[in-house]
RNA sequence: GUGGGUAUAGCUCAGUUGGCAGAGCGCCUGGUUGUGGUCCAGGAGGUCGCGGGUUCAACCCCCGUUACUCACCCCA
């Protein structure tokens, strides 16, 4: 279950849930560069003004000082912890963009912060894992597709139940509304966004109240918002409903390719579904949303899309796509749950025990022999009785415990079945299921 | 920021009308004198979140406070 931290929102692990944690972290670097994204790291502070600049709400941010800050440490002043990784990633984009071949492809997985209130899946301190396509002066429409497909990947390689990418298009929402009469398509969006967590019937009160739809722009509002397909039949149901704007027709025919390729690349896992709004303004076409079939309440675990403008130098425009996975959300999920299981809670895979005390050094190269071929092994501290020594690994989680008697023979015995036989430091090795702690789904 | 809940042993939790601080699990020791786990016996372990108040007497009632937690908001 999920644990309580020392600091409401800053969640630390236990070891054997770090194990999960890692495993994680390390299925998706995989597979990420496997697509051929390269990983970066950027600092974790931002100017405020480069932080601001997208419009995000300030009150959120954690601002950074020294303690005895003073005129002199101007430089430093207006130094904030970075509450995403795509801005820090605008800014490093715009920064090295001498260096970087375009289009550039990266992922980037690190800590972000957000001073809001945390509750389950909703964490001060939480990790991120990016990754974005950004190209110079224009990057095609297929990155969309490819983006989709590779989260879809890596999110399959993990120890969770399966999910949905949900899909939707900004030029097709916003050219529908527009065409609709519906001019604040911002506020419009901020309403349908809810559909799934108040209804309908709210939401049509809502635009009726927040943005003064008449009954038929809300009618056909929510009618929008209430076609989800897993394959390209949304476009003949939007046509259905007798809606013409040339940007809606450009979102529609995106979104059927995404739609397309992923149903054939990725069936079922994808779906079109024109409810999802991304609170962001800055996406412009494709938005993406993923959540957990079976755990909706916990809100989106990848989520992202396409904007025309991620960052801009001079008379440059470096337009990208990109999703951000939340990898806190989901470890804490698999932890509250018991999603995901671990073989042992310790790395170590055989504990060298001490026949006497003047055997240290001689355990000592037992276990380089063993660790020469990647078995992770630790050396007792004392020579205690044997129950004690076996107890200490039993503890711990540690399968096999070594014996080198006084004349130097060998045994190794399995603690979980009390087998023992005689075995060789130099080429002994433990089933493959037991060289290191294996991780998955339950 | 708004509203609700909770706080007692390492962990999960009881605690009656206000009357000596409890259980299970875990931990330590021994039985078993250098091969654990089961069993048996014994043992250690507490600022009852914190600060006030009422009372002969407070874990219990009252006030305040802090932390945690759930929901709203928002989002990964």
């Amino acid at each position: 279950m999920a644990r309580k931290a020392s600091l409401s929102g800053f969640p630390e692990w236990l070891p054997e849930e770090r194990l999960i944690e890692q495993h994680i972290i390390d299925v998706l670097r995989r597979t990420f560069e496997l697509h051929g994204f390269s990983g970066i790291e950027t600092r974790a502070v931002e100017t405020v003004g480069d932080l601001l600049r997208k419009g995000e709400i300030d009150k959120e941010v954690y601002a950074v000082s020294r303690l005895q800050a003073d005129e002199a440490s101007a430089s430093e002043s207006g130094l904030a912890l970075h509450y995403d990784l795509t801005v820090p990633f605008a800014r490093y984009v715009v920064e090295n963009s001498g260096h970087l071949a375009f289009p550039f492809r990266r992922y980037q997985i690190q800590k972000c912060w957000r001073g809001e209130r945390p509750q389950e899946g909703r964490a001060r301190e939480f990790t991120q894992a990016d990754i974005d396509v950004v190209g110079d002066g224009a990057l095609p429409f297929r990155y969309d597709i490819e983006l989709a497909l590779t989260v879809v990947e890596a999110l399959g390689a993990l120890p969770i139940p399966d999910f949905t990418l949900r899909i939707n298009n900004r030029k097709l929402a916003e050219g529908f509304y527009r065409a609709i009469g519906l001019e604040d398509t911002a506020a419009v969006l901020r309403s349908i966004d809810k559909l799934e967590k108040i209804g309908a019937e709210q939401v049509g009160s809502l635009l009726r109240e927040e943005v003064g739809a008449d009954q038929e722009q809300v009618r056909l509002a929510l009618e929008l918002a209430g076609i989800r397909t897993p394959d390209t039949s949304f476009v003949e149901r939007v046509r259905a409903l007798g809606v013409s704007d040339e940007l809606l027709e450009e979102g529609l025919e995106e979104l059927r390719q995404v739609v397309a390729e992923a149903a054939h690349r990725a069936p079922g896992r994808v779906v079109a579904d024109l409810s999802i709004a991304r609170g962001l303004d800055y996406y412009t076409g494709t938005v993406y949303e993923t959540v957990l079939d079976g755990h909706e309440s916990l809100g989106s675990i990848c989520s992202g899309g396409r904007y025309d403008a991620l960052a801009r130098k001079g008379n440059r425009t470096f337009p990208g796509v990109g999703l951000s996975i939340g990898v806190t959300r989901i470890v804490s999920r698999i932890l509250s749950q018991g999603l995901a299981t671990v073989s042992r809670p310790v790395p170590t895979a055989v504990l060298v025990t001490l026949a006497d005390e003047g055997s240290w050094s001689q355990a000592q190269e037992v276990a380089s022999a063993l660790r020469v071929r990647g078995i992770p092994a630790e050396v007792a501290a004392n020579a205690e009785k044997f129950g004690k020594q076996i107890k200490f690994a039993d503890r711990r989680g540690i399968p096999f415990v070594w014996f080198t008697d006084t004349e130097g023979a060998h045994e190794v015995k399995d603690i979980r079945s009390g087998e023992q036989h005689a075995a060789d430091p130099g080429s002994w090795l433990p089933p493959a299921g037991d060289l290191r702690p294996i991780v998955s789904a339950r």
